[in-house]
DNA sequence: TTGCTTGCAAATGATTTGCACTGCT
DNA sequence: AGCAGTGCAAATCATTTGCAAGCAA
C-alpha cells in the first residue's frame, strides 16, 4: 500500500523517486507544476494551473504534465468542459472518486467507505474477467448539482 | 424503470417521441446516426460512425449528434483517445458501465448485479449529500487490459 | 561537450460554425 | 413563403511540436 503522503517534503521526495525510476529529473518547472496541484487540492485545468504561477510557459506546463503523467505522478481526467483536468495520482494522495456538477462543471473529490470499495472491486473483477479483461483500477463519477447551482 | 427498447421500431418511436418533446424533428440524417449507433451496439467514434454510412457529411453527423445529445437520446463519453465516443442513452438501452482497455482503447459495455448497483447508489447518495450535491446519476469506468492486448 | 529542458512561435487536428441551398410544413 | 436541416469550406481552440537557446552532468 502506497503511503498517503502527508507532508509536503515527503511528497516531493516521493515524486523525485518516481521520476528517477523513469529516468526523469525533478526540474524546477516540474516542481512548480506539482506545487500548483498540491495547492489546488483537487483537479484543476491548465489555465488554472498557469494562473498560480505566472512564470510558467504554457507549452512547458503541458510538457511537464506529460512527463509527470508518464511517470504516474499526475492523472489526467476526462473533459468536463473544453479543458482537461489534472490532479495528483492516487499513489500520492488517496483513492477517491469525483462528484461533478452538471451545471457549473465543478469537480470535488470524495472517498467511499472501504466496505463499498470492496463490494465494487469484487463485482468489477467478476464482470471484467467474464469479458476477458484483466482489471487494473476503476473510476467512479457521480453527477449531480452542487449547492451553489441548486435553485 | 424506463423500457429497455427491444425492437428496432419501438426504439425509433421512442427516439421520435423524445425529439418531438424537444421540438426537434426525426430527420433522415438523425435516423441514420441512430441506426449506426444501434448497429454498433456500443460506443463508437465519429469516424467509425461515418464509415457505416458514406452519405453522411461529417459536419452533419456532429450536428445530428449534438441535437440527439440535447434531447437525451445520445450520450457522449469522455475521451479514451483523441475522438469522443458516442452511444445511445441508457433510456433507450439499459443502465451499464464501461470496461476500457488501457492498451488499445477498446470500450465494452458491462452491467452489474442489481445488488451492487443498490449498494453503490446508497453510498453515492450519502457522500453526495454530505458534500451538498443533489446526485442524479453515476458512471463507472473499469480500466484494464482486454484479451487481445494481454501478452 | 552532450543531452535533457524550456520558451516562443507555428502546426495539428477534433469539433464548430458561416453561408448558401434544399426540403419540409 | 418561412424556417429547420444540410453540405461545404473555413474558423476555432486546446494541445502538440520544431527549433534555437539555457542548463546540468
Amino acid at each position: 500500500m502506497s503511503a498517503h503522503t502527508q507532508h509536503r517534503g515527503e511528497l516531493h521526495r516521493a515524486v523525485a523517486a518516481r521520476l528517477s525510476e523513469h529516468d526523469q529529473q525533478y526540474t524546477a518547472n516540474r516542481r512548480a507544476v506539482v506545487d500548483a496541484l498540491v495547492a489546488a487540492g483537487g483537479p484543476i485545468t491548465l489555465p488554472e494551473l498557469l494562473a498560480t504561477d505566472a512564470t510558467l510557459a504554457q507549452s512547458s506546463a503541458y510538457r511537464s504534465l506529460a512527463t509527470l503523467i508518464e511517470s504516474g505522478i499526475v492523472r489526467r481526467l476526462v473533459h468536463v468542459g473544453d479543458h482537461a483536468l489534472f490532479e495528483l495520482d492516487e499513489h500520492l494522495t488517496e483513492h477517491h472518486h469525483h462528484l461533478i456538477c452538471e451545471t457549473c462543471g465543478t469537480v470535488v473529490d470524495v472517498t467511499l467507505p472501504d466496505r463499498v470499495e470492496r463490494t465494487m472491486d469484487d463485482a468489477f473483477d467478476a464482470v471484467a474477467s467474464a469479458a476477458g479483461f484483466a482489471p487494473s483500477h476503476h473510476a467512479v463519477d457521480i453527477y449531480g448539482t452542487c449547492t451553489h447551482c441548486q435553485t
